[in-house]
DNA sequence: TTGCAGGGGCATC
DNA sequence: GATGCCCCTGCA
């Protein structure tokens, strides 16, 4: 199936962009495993990409969805090109989107991000999925492990998989989600400030972790997750942040930033690992 | 070898 | 609101 953007789309920037943990890369070709399906991905033309799929498939409106393809993104990229502290950066950046990820695998996965580094998180998740997921079939893939199969793990299983102390906290969540049937979908209709304040309620989501499930499994482009990268970039930018706690500087980009926040926060972070915010 | 930071959160003061 | 602790890894 090929997917069509109306705007440039760059596959490599976004999957790699550390909003999403579950893929990993063959000369160009990208797996990604969401959701019990199993997607093969490859940047076709500037705004083309060709997606083959395995297990659960999923229909192009789906896929469209998965890569906001129906956002405004031109807009809002207009919009922070404006942008004072913004606009150098936008050019590097185009083709980067937000993924709307699956809401409970999104929750879990930041979960297990914290004070953590990529290859060391998507090495647990991988071995999360390999452990307690289900076989996709037609594939050596498994799937992620729904609330019940982490449960059946324990905390003990998560601990052997090297998720440290954020084992109580995953381990928490999934059995309060199993035992009171939430279905984190059944949360779109609540307006962003009502849906992370209901994400904070699951132990060891803090503000943080309730804006990055906000922005890159809800579609709200209005969250602005604030982490070190975030928090290094925006004091480089402008002195004057410097030394504001994350939930100050959380307000501070939505209220500048308002519905473009999230994508501003996207690109502050990828700007800032990658080295053009100098220090 | 040791020390430290890495996409936080929570209890305690 | 600040501080210490939670647990583990990779890197200097």
């Amino acid at each position: 199936m090929i997917l069509k953007s109306d705007s440039p789309l760059d596959l490599r920037l976004t999957i790699t962009s550390g909003q999403l943990f579950h893929w990993s890369e063959d000369k160009g070709l990208f797996k990604i495993v969401q959701d019990g399906t199993v997607l093969y991905a490859r940047q076709t033309e500037p705004c083309e990409i060709d997606i083959e799929q395995a297990g659960k498939e999923m229909g192009s409106s789906e896929l469209t969805d998965l890569f906001s393809l129906k956002r405004r993104r031109k807009l809002v990229l207009e919009k922070l090109e404006k942008d004072r502290l913004l606009g150098e950066l936008i050019p590097a950046y185009r083709g980067l989107t937000i993924m709307r990820q699956h809401p409970y695998e999104c929750l879990i996965s930041f979960m297990a991000s914290a004070m953590s580094n990529i290859p060391r998180i998507m090495r647990n998740l991988r071995d999360l999925r390999a452990q307690a997921g289900t076989r996709i079939t037609g594939t050596e893939e498994r799937s992620f492990p729904s609330p019940e199969q982490i449960v059946e793990l324990d905390e003990r299983g998560l601990r052997r998989i090297g998720l440290g102390y954020r084992a109580k906290f995953i381990s928490a969540t999934c059995t309060l989600l199993a035992k009171e049937c939430i279905q984190l979908s059944d949360w779109s209709d609540k307006d962003t400030p009502e849906l992370t304040d209901g994400l904070i309620g699951f132990p060891g989501v803090g503000r943080k972790i309730a804006e990055c499930v906000a922005l890159f499994s809800f579609g709200r482009w209005d969250a602005f997750p604030v982490d070190v990268w975030v928090k290094r970039a925006l004091s480089t930018l402008n002195p004057k942040l410097r030394g504001m706690s994350a939930d100050d500087l959380c307000e501070w980009g939505k209220e500048r930033w308002g519905s473009s926040a999230g994508l501003a926060q996207q690109i502050l972070f990828c700007a800032a690992r990658d080295g053009r915010i100098s220090r």
